[in-house]
RNA sequence: GACCCCAUCGUCUAGUGGUUAGGACUUCGGCUUUUCAAGCCGGCAACACGGGUUCGAAUCCCGUUGGGGUCGCCA
């Protein structure tokens, strides 16, 4: 059977780390198996789920890479649903309730109250054909739950090995709401038997969910997929990363400068026994993919460590990995300078502002004019290369005695403006004698 | 409250009864004649606690503590 996943996410928000790390490892474990990656949306949610949510979300799969081969939305298969549905009443695994949730809420809280796990106590299956009928024409609207087997469920998790849960701890989960909308528990499995889903891959949260939904499958004829319960992130203080959820959106980060193979290489090894390195293409993270390299406790994702990640990864970027993109932001192709500057970038378009002080207009920095202006003097006649430089500044030491940082530093500034850059051996022949001389002599240029 | 999951340097982890407890990131120091980056060399830094089992425990068992999750007509 070939190995089928699912990316499932519900259309009421931004993608955030969180969830892209799940799409990340389904992607990665299709392409490892050969598989398929199907991207179903959870938008039975009426009043949360927005179409632009939904763009989004592609938009960020898109971006990260990740490339859904078939994609679905849960919107339009209601059909199939309800025809599962009725299956299961016909057989007596789906029954009908009529409490309202003000209802429920007040069970909950008294069986809270004294102390008793709020699970649902199955009023509605003692009710009889009459109480049924009563309760319809006072104008009671039905809803259906699913009838869990007293058992306990075991699987063998991918990651977290031998699993369990007694059902009787799970309330019976509602398949079909009053308004007729299926919620997630059960058209989640629906789906997953259509789509010949083979492993679900997804958060350590769906644990409980995921011993109910067992049932389902086996009640529904389908064959049960192979799980594997990622452990959750949490930020940096250990807490959930649900409060960070606007600065942790992938739209956010790409904002901000960071990379698509940044975000990737982080969630891709966060959390394994793999170093966490920059990647620059998912091929190699394909290869480098293995569930036995995950851990079972919950990692910490760091912001910071996401930026320290892009700027390495940046700087090991070849010029040919870059080329097109350094034309959409305006920086003509010259690969002498992009390999000159790449190690000082933090974001991409930092290539800007090097490039505009080689070829552009800057201001310098004169922190010792008389230094400067000797300097400016004894510039050599073009043309120049990469030995300009070290003759040049050993000529102004021997001509004004300033060596080592008081000989760099204020000629650094001059030429460039900055106290941090690339190799000036490098950028020297770049800038050219014309601006070099301008700027030595404080004039913008 | 009930149920589930988890517990090794600051962080991500290796380790499956006998190791000087290893690596990566961070950090600190040094080298590469200035800065930044990269590279190399070196240093600091951990088995949550308490009981067992055993000749021997980070490793197996029990308990405690701590953290995370779930208990929705959300997904």
């Amino acid at each position: 059977m070939t190995v089928t996943v699912r990316f499932a996410p519900s259309p009421t928000g931004l993608m955030h780390v969180g969830n892209a790390r799940v799409a990340l490892i389904n992607w990665l474990f299709a392409q490892k198996s050969g598989g398929r990656f199907v991207l179903r949306m959870d938008d039975t949610d009426v009043e949360r789920s927005r179409p632009e949510y939904a763009a989004a979300i592609e938009e960020d799969l898109n971006w990260l890479g990740l490339v859904a081969d078939d994609k679905i939305r849960q919107s339009e298969r209601l059909d199939l649903y309800n025809e599962a549905v009725k299956r299961l009443s016909d057989e007596g695994l789906v029954y009908a309730c009529y409490e309202s949730p003000e209802e429920l809420e007040l069970k909950r809280r008294m069986q809270l109250g004294r102390g008793l796990p709020p699970v649902y106590d199955r009023a509605a299956l003692k009710l009889t054909d009459a109480d049924r009928h009563k309760l319809e024409s006072e104008g009671r609207k039905v809803y259906w739950r699913f009838r869990l087997a007293t058992e306990q469920v075991t699987w063998v998790d991918l990651v977290h090995g031998d699993l369990h849960i007694d059902a009787a701890s799970l309330s019976d989960p509602i398949v079909i709401r009053s308004d007729g909308q299926p919620l997630y528990t059960f058209s989640s499995v629906v789906d997953d038997i259509a789509r010949g889903i083979t492993h679900i891959i997804r958060g350590d949260d769906h644990i409980p969910n995921s011993a109910a939904q067992i049932q389902i499958f086996k009640a529904l004829g389908g064959i049960v997929p192979a799980f594997a319960h990622l452990p959750l992130l949490t930020d940096a203080q250990g807490g959930g990363l649900s409060k960070r959820f606007g600065s942790l959106s992938l739209a956010h980060l790409r904002g901000e400068g960071v990379e698509a193979m940044a975000v990737n290489s982080l969630l891709a090894k966060l959390g394994t026994s793999d170093p966490i390195e920059p990647r620059t293409d998912l091929a190699q993270l394909v290869t480098e993919f293995d569930f036995a390299k995950f851990s079972r406790s919950t990692p910490k994702f760091d912001e910071h460590e996401l930026h320290r990640l892009n700027s390495r990864l940046l700087h090991a970027l070849s010029f040919a990995q870059v080329q097109s993109r350094l034309n959409d932001l305006g920086v003509p192709a010259d690969e002498a300078f992009w390999n000159a500057v790449r190690g000082n970038l933090a974001r991409l378009s930092d290539v800007k502002l090097w490039w505009s002080i080689v070829h552009g207009n800057i201001a310098p920095a004169i922190v010792d004019a008389e230094l400067a202006a000797k300097a400016a003097d004894l510039l050599p006649p073009e043309p120049w290369n990469n030995e300009t430089w070290r003759a040049w500044t050993k000529e102004i030491s021997t001509a004004t005695g300033h060596k080592g940082k008081a000989l760099y530093m204020p000629i650094r500034l001059a030429l460039t403006g900055l106290e941090h850059g690339p190799e000036l051996q490098d950028l020297l022949p770049m800038i050219g004698r014309k601006r070099a001389h301008a700027r030595l002599m404080g004039q913008a240029a």
